[in-house]
DNA sequence: GTCCTTTTAATTGTATACGATAATAGGCAA
DNA sequence: TTGCCTATTATCGTATACAATTAAAAGGAC
């Protein structure tokens, strides 16, 4: 009928949108410092595919704001202005609590597990050691919240906050002091366990100190190195 | 951001950009019905260009959900299902009283002044006759909503309601029952008037109502026909 | 040694080529 | 006719080729 349908297509894996997807997720962990350059070539050695594809992903990343393309230049992960950064909360600060109240009415036991679940893997990977957990952790954060607005059931919210969450990575790997909110995940737990009890005006104020708590984590003075292109995929 | 930039007659002009752009405004203004294919050959005949600017505008306008992508069936204008166009609404609904509260400490004389301007172009494409001033007027609603966001001075709330109106339109051309929001243009006014007065919740409230006006008016059952891709573009 | 010009190399922009997939038409049997 | 299977055609997916642009290097002049 419509495109509502989502369409499972084939089992072959799209290939362009894995490696949109790799860099993305290259980005958000910060394994890919900002600023950096993607050359086509380059990316596409890495990926054993011609240029064609790593324009198109390149492309999709630059609509999200992960990446930025200049003509005749190229592409280079993004590097937010403190302008920007600030935009980027400050829509956060005004939508999460937009969507947390959305959400409230779809809140059951259910979904009450589903976040506490995401809450125990948080935990995990924060009681762990080591690089790799410490980008997991980033992007389990990140999840979290994105949990939150896929329970609005509003496709277009999640879509929103998708890019945000994203983009919230790159600022907090460029201005971010403190290596990760590890106040983060108790503030994540207390908003679950407001919403619980079905206090979701609580779990706003919750929201908005957890949002305030993370942009105080901001300096936005220095801007930290990162890997290159190679160490991000280590290939 | 629709053409409203006046004349970049810069012969260094994107030209993959113009394409994109000229999809988008054939589709928002409704030359283009929401199910019709968009074949790369025909789009880059059209154009003069070759299939792969015409790929990638296609894909842009896909993540900006105005453009349907099926894996080896092609591209096609988007046919929003009925839940797709609440979740449009709602969400809409969502964020517009907060981009007004977040302008309205940026609103001054010159704000005014230049939201006034936009009611005025409106007010004069409503007497006008004939088609095209109706699809300029489609365009000029949808400016009105897009002039307060850019007032808030936020990037972000821009962008999402850029998608938003745009895909607001493809929505009201599958679905609309009467022609324009006639009221709607007395709603815009009314809503500047509560701005001028520094009534920003009576502002929300009217924007609120506005909302409601235009989905009240559609049917969320039938599908209409438009013309097809030559015609949109009468080459 | 520094600055400017010229040349060279590397990278992107766009078009084209070719293989893969899906839509279509034609033929055959029931 | 209707239904199904096969052959054909059209369209998309991806790689490659060539042109255009930019960045870098080499060579003088002062």
């Amino acid at each position: 009928m419509t495109s509502a349908n989502p369409a499972p297509a084939d089992n072959a894996i799209d290939i362009g949108a894995h490696i949109r997807d790799a860099i993305r997720e290259a980005i958000v962990e910060r394994r890919l410092a900002p600023g950096t350059k993607l050359s086509e070539n380059d990316v596409g050695s890495l990926f054993n595919v011609s240029r064609t594809l790593v324009r198109a992903a390149l492309q999709a990343l630059s609509y999200e704001g992960l990446v930025n393309v200049e003509k005749n230049r190229g592409a280079f992960v993004a590097y937010p202005s403190v302008t920007e950064a600030q935009q980027i909360f400050a829509t956060r600060r005004l939508l999460e609590p937009v969507i947390l109240r959305e959400a409230a009415p779809h809140i059951g036991k259910a979904q009450i597990k589903e976040l506490r679940e995401l809450l125990a893997e948080e935990e995990r990977l924060t009681n762990q050691r080591g690089a790799p957990a410490r980008r997991a952790e980033i992007k389990a954060s990140g999840d979290f919240h994105l949990a939150v607005a896929a329970i609005s059931g509003n496709a277009i919210l999640m879509r929103f906050m998708d890019e945000l969450v994203a983009r919230s990575s790159l600022v907090i790997a460029l201005y971010g002091q403190s290596v990760i909110s590890s106040c983060g995940h108790n503030e994540h737990q207390q908003i679950v366990d407001a919403l619980e009890k079905k206090d979701v005006e609580g779990a706003c104020t919750l929201m908005l100190r957890h949002i305030d708590h993370i942009e105080a984590d901001l300096d936005l003075r220095l801007t930290k190195k990162g890997g290159g292109l190679r160490d991000a995929f280590h290939v």
